[in-house]
DNA sequence: TTCCCCCTTGAAATCGTTTTTATCCGCCGC
DNA sequence: GCGGCGGATAAAAACGATTTCAAGGGGGAA
C-alpha cells in the first residue's frame, strides 16, 4: 500500500497560486462571486500540479456521497439457470449516462424483491449513495412506495401501477405483446401462449394486457389457458412449451418473454418432435441478439437495453439536480426483427393433410 | 431530498453515554485501552440508537474508501453481439465475497484492455478505490504490471505470464482444453478446431497449450489450420465454423471457447446441412448453462463464475488485510458435463459409406 | 476630501471520524 | 507520607473540502 507521493489537496494548489482555499473553492465550483482573471488563474494553476478535488473531503461537507446505487437482482442460486438478461449491458448504458458528471455507480446484489426494499432503506438511511436506480418493479412496489414518501431520488427501469409520480424508463411490453400476437394471429394461429415471467411483474401484466387485446381486435376469444407464469429461466421456457404442445388442443404460436425462455420452448418443442417453423412459431423479446442463431431464427422484438441503461443514467442525473420527476418518464416501443418462426409456412394441424 | 431525521453521529453518542468521541471511538474499534465495561456500554447504546459510523467521516479521516472498484469489460457498442458472459453473476460473487466487511463494490465500465489501464490509474491515483477486481488477463498485462509496481492491491481473474508475484484466482484452461481435445481424439475426431478468443488474452494461449498438447500425448500432428482467434461472439463462432467446415479437408470436432461460440458454431454448422452430433462435435466453456438446451445439447465444462467472483470477493478483503498475495492464488479445474455432440455416433466422413 | 458601499478575497467554522497527546486519579513502593 | 507510574478517559488536531461571515480596498458621490 504505498502511499503515492500525496496528490495536490486544495491547499497545494492555495499555495501554490497565492490564494486562500475559500477562494480556490469558489473558483472551481465557478461562483459568480469570484472575477474570471481569478478563476483563470486558478484553473490554469490546477490544471498544472493536476489537482482534483478528493470526493472524501467534498462529500463530509456536502453530505452527498457521488455516488449512484444500483439494485442488480440476482436470481437465487440454487442451480444456476441462465436468465437471458445481460445486465452488464444495462449497467454500461447507466455508466455511460452518467459520463462527465462526478458519480459513480455503486451496484448492489439483490436477490428477491424483499431484499430490494431493505437495500434501498439501507442505502436512503445510510447515505450510502444520493441517488438509486432498480428494475423489477411490481404492480404494488414496496420499494418505489418508499422511496417517494422518503422523498429519495431514484429512477427505475418499469413502471408499477400505483399513482405514483416518479422518474421512470419503460418498454411499452403491452404494445409488444399485442403486436407479437396480432402478427401470429395473421400468421393463421389460434392457439397462442404467453409465455410470462413472474405475475407480479408489472410488465407481465402489461403483457397480459397487450395479449388479450391482440386477440379481441380480431373478435377471437382468448385462450386463457395458454397463459404460463414462470421466471425467465431456459428451464421454464422449456418445461412451459411441453406442457402446452401436449394438450389436447396444443399451442402453435409462443410469445416468450426473452431469449433464455425462447431457447427452452424451442429445446422443449424439438424434444416432443415439433417441427418449429412448419407447425408452430416462437416470438420473443431480444435482450441480446442471440435469437438470430437459434434454431430457427427467430422473430423477435429487440431492446436496446444499453440505451435504456444510458436514460436511466441521464434521468438520474437530471433528477439529482432537482428536475421535476414527472417530466422525467419515457416509454420505448422495441423494434420489430422479422426472422422467421413466426408464420405457418405449411399446413395448420387443425385444418388436416391434403 | 428531504433530509431524514438526521442520523445519529458518533457526537449523539456521546451525549447520550456521557463519553467522550474519543472513548466511543475506540471501544468500537475494539481498542484494548478501553474498559470492557465501557465498551458493553457504549456498544448497547449505540444499538439503542442505532448509531453506524458514517462512512464518509472514516474515509476522510482514514483514506481509506471502504470500496472496492470493479473493472466490467463490455463489448464495444458497435453493432452488440452476444459474448455469452454473464458479468451479473461475476458481481454477484464478489458482494456476496465481501459480504459481512464494510466494503462496497464499485463498479467500471471498460471497453478495451487499454482503457482498463486508464481506469485503474485513475482509481489508484484518485484513490477512488482501496483495492481492485479485474478479469481478461492478457499475457503481458499491463494493468499487473502498474499495479504491482504502485504496490494497489488487487486481485485478478486470470493470470498474466509474467514473473509477477499477485493475488489470482483462475481456471485452468490449459486442462480443460486438453480434456476437450483429447475426449474428441478419443471420440475418432482427428481435423479438430480450437475456437479461441483474442490472442493477447492468456487463458486463450493455455487453451493452445493444452489443444497442442492433447495432440501430442496421442501422437498426432497438431491441425495448426484450425486454429481461430476471434472474440467470444457468436458471430465470432458462426463465421469460423463456416470457414472450417468448408475447408477440403474440413474440421469435425470444435473446441470452442465459451457458450456464445458454440452457439454461433451450430448455427453456421447447420447452415452448412452438418449435422451436429452425426458428422461433427462441438465443446465448449459452460459460463451460464444454456448449452444444455441447444440443439444438440453439448458437452461442456462447467465454470463456476459465481464461485469465482466470491474467490475474488475473499482474496481482496485478505489482501487489503495486508496478506502475502503469494498466498492468494487459487487455480479451478471446470468440471465435466458431458452431454451428447462429443462423440461420432455414426461413420467418420473420411471413411467413405459404408 | 471624506464617507460609504460594493466587489473581491480571506479567515474560520463545519461536516464525522480517528489518532495523538494530555489529564486525571488511584495505588504501589520506598 | 510522598513521588511516580500506569490505567482510563478526555481534549484537540487532523483529514479535505464548502460555506458563512468578516475584512480590506477601490471607486463614486456628496
Amino acid at each position: 500500500m504505498a502511499d503515492h507521493p500525496t496528490r495536490p489537496t486544495i491547499k497545494t494548489l492555495s499555495e501554490v497560486t497565492g490564494f486562500s482555499i475559500a477562494t480556490i473553492s469558489k473558483a472551481l465550483n465557478d461562483s459568480p462571486v469570484v472575477t474570471q482573471a481569478t478563476k483563470a488563474a486558478i484553473r490554469q494553476a490546477a490544471g498544472q500540479i493536476g489537482y482534483a478535488a478528493s470526493l472524501r473531503g467534498m462529500s463530509l461537507r456536502t453530505g452527498r456521497t457521488y455516488q449512484v446505487a444500483v439494485l442488480m437482482p440476482v436470481a437465487a442460486p440454487s442451480g444456476f439457470e441462465w436468465d437471458g438478461v445481460d445486465y452488464a449491458q444495462i449497467l454500461s448504458g447507466i455508466a455511460a449516462g452518467l459520463e462527465g458528471s462526478p458519480y459513480r455507480m455503486s451496484v448492489q446484489v439483490v436477490r428477491d424483491a424483499g431484499e430490494g426494499l431493505a437495500t434501498a432503506r439501507q442505502v436512503v438511511e445510510g447515505h450510502l449513495a444520493d441517488g438509486l436506480i432498480f428494475s423489477g418493479i411490481q404492480a404494488q412496489d414496496p420499494r418505489v412506495e418508499y422511496l417517494c414518501a422518503a422523498g429519495f431520488p431514484f429512477v427505475t427501469l418499469g413502471r408499477c401501477r400505483q399513482d405514483l409520480t416518479y422518474a421512470h424508463v419503460d418498454v411499452d411490453s403491452d404494445w409488444a405483446a399485442w403486436a407479437a400476437t396480432a402478427r401470429l394471429i395473421a400468421g393463421g394461429h389460434r392457439r397462442i401462449a404467453l409465455i410470462n415471467p413472474d405475475p407480479r411483474l408489472s410488465y407481465a401484466l402489461d403483457r397480459i394486457d397487450g395479449f388479450t387485446r391482440a386477440f379481441a381486435d380480431a373478435g377471437l376469444p382468448v385462450p386463457q389457458d395458454l397463459i404460463m407464469a414462470g421466471d425467465l429461466s431456459t428451464r421454464f421456457g422449456k418445461q412451459a412449451a411441453i406442457t402446452l404442445a401436449r394438450l389436447p388442443d396444443p399451442a402453435t404460436g409462443f410469445v416468450c418473454v426473452n431469449e433464455s425462455t425462447a431457447l427452452g420452448a424451442l429445446a422443449g418443442l424439438r424434444d416432443l418432435g415439433v417441427d418449429v417453423g412448419r407447425t408452430a412459431s416462437v416470438i420473443a423479446y431480444d435482450d441480446i441478439n442471440a435469437s438470430a442463431y437459434f434454431a430457427p431464427p427467430l422473430t423477435t422484438f429487440y431492446l436496446p437495453i444499453e440505451d435504456l441503461g444510458r436514460q436511466l443514467g441521464g434521468f438520474l442525473l437530471r433528477r439529482l439536480a432537482g428536475e421535476d420527476p414527472a417530466t422525467l418518464q419515457q416509454l420505448t416501443r422495441p423494434d420489430l426483427v422479422a426472422r422467421q418462426s413466426d408464420r405457418l409456412e405449411r399446413v395448420l394441424p387443425w385444418e388436416g393433410n391434403t
